[in-house]
DNA sequence: TATTGCATACCGACCAGTCGGTATGTTTGT
DNA sequence: ACAAACATACCGACTGGTCGGTATGCAATA
């Protein structure tokens, strides 16, 4: 197990790197972002990942011990991605948080343009495949789904308060309602292999807002 | 490679099978539809697969010419258990096709009392998994999926019928939206390793038909 | 006795993770 | 000012084990 002459002199230059140090991690995020929402979990190998980045396995595991704490480290960071994107949103200036609610909806049906890896969620995608079999990781996109229901909430709550009379149900619940359509809408463009089905649903949510909201007439 | 005499002859007894013979794709069938459900296309193993079937590779292969194959033939076959479920319930006699899609909707939401993988949706666990990458298998889901929207469809034309003013949305485009919501509130369920998600959802859901077609009143 | 319905043994591909090593900074003693 | 000492980032061959699928045999039924 020493040292055999012939495996210490291996290529004289095995890779001049032109690639920038330091930035394996991000790439491999990016990568792991991309490419578990495209092919989920289990169906994502290190290698592939490795491939994807441009990085070797040893910079895999430089950055990170496991394959399933790059899944947590992915998860975590799509989630700050996607508050930034929808905090940093124009409509997020409005006044009126009846609004805000409605431009968000209306931006999440506008990012059904896209294609399908780009829009869909890798935490609904992440946690249908391991609730049961990675509990840390279940937790983690648990965590960052309900930090976007409080997020929305607020709203909610705000939106509530302009109304003449408090429904039976509460702010939260309603939150929850937005997640859930949304969910159930990615599996739908996952299914159809389109985004009409996603788009009809997307559409019902905006309606049951405005019935609530709008038509119900506000104190203003 | 051929055969060598020591293995041809192997015991003299290798299991007396007491179980019942013919039974084995059954078997299989039911063990995929649990187990996948709880933990994924890609993370369930043929060899579990079997063992929870009680049943050998051998027959597996047998009865279905690959692990694809028997995740088609599963999808097809909880497809048609669900339908079995829904078109069965006592509530499908009610003559107002409203109250048929409200009780529908409360079904589903009784069902949740029930654990994960019971309740879970096997097509919407499958095809967020496969979509990318088995084309064959999406399909299946696909084509289950709008039969199950084909069918709540037709209870929505008729209530729609019943409306005095025409909406703007069609009949098939709020059976999606019901099939979404429900889609969600698993993923939801899922996360929360709990149904409190899923269940404000669904009443959400419920609340919206509700506002559609009986707050709006109804043309009788 | 032929076909169906399994059982057992096995195979090559692949996979997550390891390990010995190198290349490139960064800090510190002189 | 400079080099030794240390730390960080990265490389890629290798390993033990698992996976989907195959080959072959045999027992029960028709």
């Amino acid at each position: 197990m020493k040292t055999t002459k012939a495996q210490t002199i291996r290529k004289p230059r095995p890779t001049p790197t032109p690639r920038t140090r330091g930035d394996a991690r991000r790439r491999l995020l990016t990568a792991a972002i991309r490419r578990i929402r495209q092919r989920g979990y289990a169906n994502t190998s290190v290698d592939e990942l490795c491939a994807d980045a441009g990085v070797t396995k040893g910079a895999f595991f430089h950055h990170f011990s496991s394959k399933e704490a790059l899944a947590i480290a992915a998860a975590e960071d799509f989630q700050s991605s996607a508050m930034d994107l929808f905090d940093r949103a124009p409509h997020r200036k409005l006044d009126d948080p009846v609004q805000r609610l409605l431009a968000y909806v209306l931006q999440r049906r506008k990012l059904l343009r896209g294609e399908l890896p780009e829009f869909t969620c890798l935490l609904g995608t992440l946690v249908q495949e391991t609730y049961a079999t990675h509990p840390a990781i279940r937790e983690t996109c648990n965590k960052a789904l309900f930090e976007h229901i409080d997020w929305l909430e607020s709203d909610v709550r705000a939106a509530l308060a302009r109304l003449r009379t408090r429904p039976r149900w509460s702010a939260k619940s309603l939150a929850i309602h937005i997640v859930s359509v949304l969910q159930g809408a990615f599996i739908l463009a996952k299914a159809q292999s389109g985004t009409s089905a996603a788009i009809a649903s997307v559409d019902h949510l905006h309606r049951y807002l405005e019935t609530i909201f709008v038509s119900a007439r506000s104190r203003k």
